[in-house]
DNA sequence: TTGAAAGCGCTAACAT
DNA sequence: ATGTTAGCGCTTTCAA
């Protein structure tokens, strides 16, 4: 009986010195295959239990090539990061689901260069820290497509593809229903002339966002102008405010990317004296709750983040395991109204 | 010549036949360790280079026990989460440091229960997923490190230890500073009563800045009110602040664990008519970039949340290898003074 | 300076 | 039903 040496970590060869059986018979009562009796199965599993042992996650990665962890990386910077929970929210639907099919995830945040994320999902892969990867923030020729695809490291991409759905793609179900609706909300307020304030024009949402925007108001005959922020931070938004709100006509409505830069506008709106919603209506993207505790309460479209995520992580380890996926239904963006929208001035 | 399976990744054997030497040549020169030729390392290095190759993170970990991950387990509900970017903000200061030290982040939220958390940290070190953990979130008797002990995972704190270090903890210098400042400032507009609304009670943090705030006060004889708010959602932060207001002598000042309770209670106040900062000066703690978009722009203290992040990250790695800590000074909190706090009503 | 060989802890054929 | 054994890809003595 080998003897577990002292100050290591009990190794399944402990487990089955302590229940008086092999090691593959421990294996296969962990892992429930093959066949053994339930006597010796209760022996194992006592012993388990005695030596508190759990398989080592390496052991099992390089024996089974599968870690049972999935990986993120995000190319925000921090203060990015820290400034829209957005990210954080994604984050959190995606563990609910991970943590209690006991995946990991593993999570990099590389800077804003495009090199530093090519080399993090080269590590990811490579050194096989993972079975996977969930995408977010869909780009115009995003590159990164060919780059898994060479790595062979399976994805998942939540948002809108960029072309033809190169890996599975997790999208809410009606797209187009929380910005038509916000468009119509301010026509029928009376509004009729809107901007839209979109993101960087690299991200593929932005230019789809827009289509439905400029469709929505042209089916109710608004006059439009297009605004587009340089990045999602305050300033970028800010500027674009200033620069929609300093044309002769200018726009008696506002609607952004994301709630974060809603802020950032109303921000800036009052900046030049205006007053919201008397002056200029706001209307904000994603319903984070924070829009329900500023002044004035927010108007928004409401995403589903918490269920995008949950539905990414479902389908990617469906994917992994090659069984069928099981996810539940995401909400469709809806509009959410509240104190930021009113009648435009006579 | 070991010829390289069809399909398979390349494995340090490929490489070795590529370059014509042997896998312990290759293993050392990835290594720097060991002597070799320098033409031997060149040859080396051109077949690692030519082959893609990357050592299998998984074997790595087998062999010599190092995973080069650190682990963080969050308790928070996916809804606080989403709620406060503050555990946001701490992960980017952490991958900051851990990114370019080719270490990864293994991250776990699991819910509120303390059995998952207990669970989460037992797999990540019995699972030897991880090298070692970094806390947030000190608890008044925290069971984590008891725990951590016996699984013998090294970990670092952030923030207030619960009682005598029981691993290396980061802080940043001059605890006190920052709420003392905001007292000494809502004393010198003339504020005679404040509240303080700390977050649920099991958090170490939460007596060490009331006793802060305490002793502030007392120094300015100012009367003061003490309010928890059950957690550290909106609806705690409400329900706290109409209790401070519902006082016969209600408080005109009222200072929050941190900005989004602050906001929270900003907007509780407005519900019952209130002006702030006319009728009630509100201070926040953290200084989230939000707070400075919202109306009125809030006075908080803030926090270098991603200069905590960061030495924690540099610590525990420096730890772990044994090497001394060279990190980075974390900012003192310090107060930033905006637009929610003026001179109480006369 | 280099290489052969013994494992790290586990899984899965294959025997028994 | 159970055990033996050959690796998974790497690091590290130890010899040559």
């Amino acid at each position: 009986m080998a003897a577990r040496r002292a100050g290591g970590r009990p190794t399944i060869s402990d487990v089955a010195a302590l229940a008086g059986v092999s090691v593959s018979a421990v294996s296969k009562v962990v892992n429930n295959k093959g066949s053994i009796a339930e006597s010796t199965r209760r022996r194992v599993l006592d012993a388990v239990d005695k030596l508190q042992w759990s398989p080592s996650a390496a052991a099992v990665a390089l024996r089974s090539a599968r870690t049972r962890a999935i990986g993120m990386v995000s190319r925000r910077s921090p203060d990015l990061l820290s400034f829209d929970p957005h990210f954080s929210v994604l984050i959190s639907g995606i563990e609910r689901e991970l943590a209690p099919m006991d995946y990991g995830l593993l999570l990099h945040i590389v800077g804003e260069e495009e090199d530093a994320e090519r080399r993090a999902y080269r590590r990811l892969a490579e050194e096989r820290r993972v079975d996977g990867v969930i995408l977010t923030e869909s780009l115009v020729r995003d590159v990164r497509f060919d780059l898994l695809r060479r790595l062979r490291l399976p994805a998942v991409l939540i948002g809108t593809p960029w072309r033809d759905d190169p890996v599975p793609t997790v999208r809410a179900p009606e797209q187009e229903r929380g910005l038509t609706e916000a468009v119509e909300h301010l026509a029928s307020l009376g509004h009729r002339r809107v901007a839209y304030v979109c993101g960087p024009e690299d991200r593929v949402h932005t230019g789809f966002r827009r289509r439905i925007f400029e469709e929505a108001a042209r089916r109710h005959t608004l006059s439009t102008v297009l605004l587009t922020a340089s990045d999602f931070t305050a300033e970028g938004a800010a500027a674009a405010t200033d620069e929609a709100l300093s044309l002769d006509e200018r726009p008696t409505a506002v609607l952004y990317a994301n709630d974060m830069m809603a802020l950032a506008g109303i921000s800036a709106a009052r900046r030049r004296g205006l007053d919201v919603p008397g002056d200029l209506s706001v209307v904000g993207y994603d319903d984070l709750p924070l829009g329900a505790l500023v002044q004035p309460r927010l108007t928004t479209v409401g995403q589903d983040l918490v269920g995008l995520g949950r539905v990414a992580a479902l389908t990617l380890v469906a994917e992994l395991d090659g069984a069928p996926v099981d996810a539940p239904a995401i909400s469709p963006p809806r509009l959410v109204v509240r104190e930021s929208t009113a009648a435009p001035r006579a």
